[in-house]
DNA sequence: AATGAATGAGAGTTCATTCAT
DNA sequence: GATGAATGAACTCTCATTCAT
């Protein structure tokens, strides 16, 4: 078989493969996890039933095809939000704008993830590398800041990880559960301050060295003054 | 029928259905949920599968008590966790800690509510409702520190709990997933720390450095006077 | 409950069940192995498809169970086939006749053990059971003729047994398989015929042969005298 | 096409056919009948599913092929088991040797016939072909010993058949079964005496009224000798 | 002749729920 | 109220076979 036509078939077998983790997510999308079957998503994708078996082991397999891309998707995409800023604040603002727009939009899909975790059909070990890969946008920002002396230096990067994130899911969770309005900006604005606070470089002039230092600095400036003879005009 | 007959047949049917949620939970800690199932939890509390019906409608009712009865209950530890800190940062410290434990030691059941929601088996107005009792505790909390003056003002309440909740769940499910080692002080410490930054009241009057920015404003001012040429009069 | 109306639930049970494996025996026997579903076994005994669980963990036990309620079957007959001979020989041809006129009626019975066998669907264990528990009949006649001296205690009762039922089954499916006449006396005949050569005891010099040759050699000896022209002297 | 050409595709074509078979009796002998899928077979054969469908019309053909190859194959052997005894009882020592050793070793293969005639996937006719052909080793042994008057004549070949395959498949199938140890020579040396004591030509000796009878003419010779009158000379 | 992706009928099994007792 | 045998719809998954390439 020519190159080409073996590259073309390899094609076409990863566009039936793609095809069929669409339906996938569109069936669960659409009918919830429960209802998912097999049967509807080979209908759906336009396959027969065995055929979804020539691409995934089974369901499970499948349905971790559908969390796969969906991460693989989203941690393209965090990459991106961050591209264009190089301070600290703005690249994390950037990437919390980004994390909880799609926290509100896809929700189901991480969600997704965390049913088929809960339900000790994923491994442990592929549920948290996903999240791991995601979460490593965070961490170049984060060591980044560190690196240039953006940050303090005594927050380990774990805390300030789970702070990041455990904020703005529990704050879409909130908002999606609660059926409020959505009110991304206010959210992300408010976490990006209070890192802003909370991990501010120690502004030299909140120890106490640097108040003395500035205060000395002062009594000299005055008495510099004070012994100054007053000059008439000037 | 005499009343004290008709208290005792109550308590007792009371008692059944404690014991009928109560195996519930067992199985379904043991087992996990896919494999908790109506057959198993009459087993398991001694009576006949059909029983299980003259408590619980179906399946369904019979789960959502089971969260019910644990949502209950850690909001009853949560509200004695704070009572013994008058201090807004010893209570949320206090409550941060017991809250990340309890996480850590009954995270299937807090996943259980997540499931239910998640399958669209249980309606959301419950999901919220339990959620909305419990983090009460930290509402109050919250909402006295402010009228004390104790904390700024300016941070909404709910973006205050996102944070609190949310950082820690959020490193209880990493700790859980990733099965590090528990390090509940280092994630209840940094909480409190950034919390104690980022919402301080910005009381201008009595930091340390406000003072020497007064000062300084004060030497400022002295030298500009000095510098200026005496005028008579004014 | 009273007694007796347990009594009748527990007899209700227990004929119900009877009645699945008489069901599932007739699918077997119309239908062969292949296409023995549950689904047809359910509507030939007139249940449900799952009541079928109720009785039985799955096909395989339902069809170990029809396996049991055979070989329990002629086991029982073997047993009566041989209580009205004392004789050893009687014995065996009468549970010889019994043996492969069973067999030549019952064979897809027979067969299934092995199937079930083959397939690894029956444990060897109890494979083997239900053969020791059945063959167990000649080893008891086999036995008692040793203990009576009616056959030559040299030859192991295994082998015995191997020629017994072997013989017997090879002819067996050999006339099914052959779709030849059914020979059955000719077959018991022949049997019993070789068994009482073989088996016979061989009393060595005691034996009557041994006696015989020595009287002839003797007579001989007379004879030869007698003839001879007596001699004087010698 | 030159003929050597055609030859050698056509050699090409059977080494194929072979491999396939091969292959088929290899997943067969590891993995077990139910598990010995035509995708399995292609995999181990080196081809695509497909092109075991150029060489056999279906799975069952195939099946029948491996079990067709292993008769022939052990029919050869037979014939040569029994070349360089000219006896009769040592050629049937020898035969039976072979065909309980061959048992033990290949008894999957053996089953495999059964398993496909029970199953009714293998026409009988092809079932008793093979049989029968690989059994006429022990007839032209039978009638060949027949013709020399080694044996006596009033036994049917057909039984002494069934005795003698009977026996020792019985035989074969207990020790397999029960996996208890194997006792190839004390199996066929018993089997053999058995033989020898059962189809031995009748040596009127041996029965009870050939002994009464010798008994009798010695006496009567006694009788003779005694009344006769001492006759001097002779 | 060889390929292997696609097929789809059909299998065994589960389990929440019912209801006669 | 309590029972537990009975239900049957619904599910996932297998695999011999086909046929366009």
């Amino acid at each position: 078989m020519p190159l080409d036509a073996a590259q073309t078939k390899r094609d076409r077998l990863e566009k039936k493969e793609a095809a069929i983790v669409d339906a996938a997510t569109d069936v669960y999308l659409e009918k919830g996890f429960e209802k998912t079957t097999m049967a509807e998503i080979a209908r759906r994708a336009d396959v027969a039933d065995g055929t979804l078996y020539t691409y995934f082991k089974n369901k499970n397999a499948l349905m971790m095809a559908v969390v796969a891309a969906h991460w693989a998707r989203i941690t393209d995409e965090a990459n991106k939000s961050i591209s264009s800023s190089d301070n600290f604040f703005d690249a994390v603002e950037a990437h919390a704008r980004y994390h909880i727009t799609m926290l509100l939009k896809d929700w189901r899909l991480i969600d997704l993830s965390y049913v088929l975790y809960y339900m000790q059909r994923m491994p442990e070990i592929e549920a948290t590398a996903y999240k791991r890969e995601y979460s490593s946008v965070f961490d170049r920002v984060y060591n980044r800041a560190l690196d240039r002396g953006e940050i303090r230096s005594d927050v380990p990067l774990r805390h300030a990880r789970d702070l990041f994130y455990g904020t703005l899911e529990y704050a879409a969770r909130t908002q999606v559960q609660g059926r409020s309005k959505q009110e991304v900006e206010s959210i992300v604005k408010n976490l990006v301050a209070v890192i802003r606070e909370g991990f501010a470089p120690s502004k030299p002039s909140t120890t106490r060295e640097a108040i003395v230092d500035r205060l000395e600095a002062a009594v000299a400036r005055l008495e510099s003054v004070s012994s100054r003879k007053p000059t008439s005009g000037r």
